[in-house]
DNA sequence: GTATTTTATTTGATATATCAATTATATTTG
DNA sequence: CAAATATAATTGATATATCAAATAAAATAC
């Protein structure tokens, strides 16, 4: 059977333009932040915004499952980002604290991040921005149901 | 600094998508080809298309670097897939064979792919891809030149 | 209220990603 | 041609992905 070759396909489109973008995000981080991946930071960034949040909806927000969330954390907790503590309410789960040199790479991420975006999305519209984010959501969609 | 959470941007819908669609196509692939990721299978079909490749245009192809290559070049020969020989007119790299066993994959993998293609596209116009494709590659040329 | 089921996290096994350094061979240049 | 440079592939180190199985605590059912 004859079948495109995976290079003249979307998923190949969408998956080169995400590592493209991986790469060009890293690199930026990397020069301010040493030690710091880009999901390390988005991990950051959640539990800023959500201090309550276990490690399984951080897995979910970011896309890992539960063990490599759980790897992840311990990488971070080894770098001194973050600190787990026991959570008395439900022993199951650990409260997760961010550490002062967690809170200085919050002072310093977002303004890279924020450039990343920008400069990645020169140049495309409101209305383009829409467009990819629908048809996409359309094949995500398929994918979950088939 | 406020910036948006990662999961409310583009990039966060462009990497949960393709996720979401290696996760549907690897589950496919693997009920009826069990030792085979997806990966593995682009490789054997670039290898059957374009018998003379290196590792390193394949690597390109694939959109991973030498080292995962190589990697995966290694596993690949071990489940007995691909034949590493040498190349007796450029000493540094290799001669990549199929072996049966590739072949026989070859033969059943190809139908499979096409169905995994098919239904994640499922409902999507000729031109929203078009759109798609044109909206990602400017956003993955801004990676790349910045 | 104990037994069963569910949930959060971890661990093991294996595959992959990525950078930097290394090796071995080819190619280019002075 | 010998020295310098470039190229293909590998290796080491570290991070991550993913499945399946294990652990431990909580919630539910009987």
């Amino acid at each position: 059977m004859k079948i495109k070759l995976p290079s003249e396909t979307v998923f190949h489109t969408i998956e080169s333009t995400i590592k493209e973008y991986r790469k060009y995000a890293q690199g930026n981080i990397s020069e301010a932040i040493p030690e710091m991946t880009i999901d390390q930071g988005l991990v950051l960034l959640f539990l800023n915004e959500y201090p309550e949040m276990t490690q399984k909806e951080i897995a979910e927000l970011v896309f890992k499952d539960n063990a490599s969330m759980t790897r992840m954390i311990n990488t971070m907790v080894q770098k001194n980002f973050i600190k787990r503590s026991m959570n008395d309410s439900d022993r199951r789960r650990y409260k997760l604290e961010i550490t002062k040199k967690g809170k200085e790479v919050l002072e310093t991420l977002p303004p890279i991040i924020q450039h990343n975006r920008n400069s990645s999305l020169k140049g495309i519209s409101k209305d383009e921005l829409v467009q990819l984010q629908a048809i996409l959501n359309k094949i995500r969609l398929n994918c979950q149901n088939n």
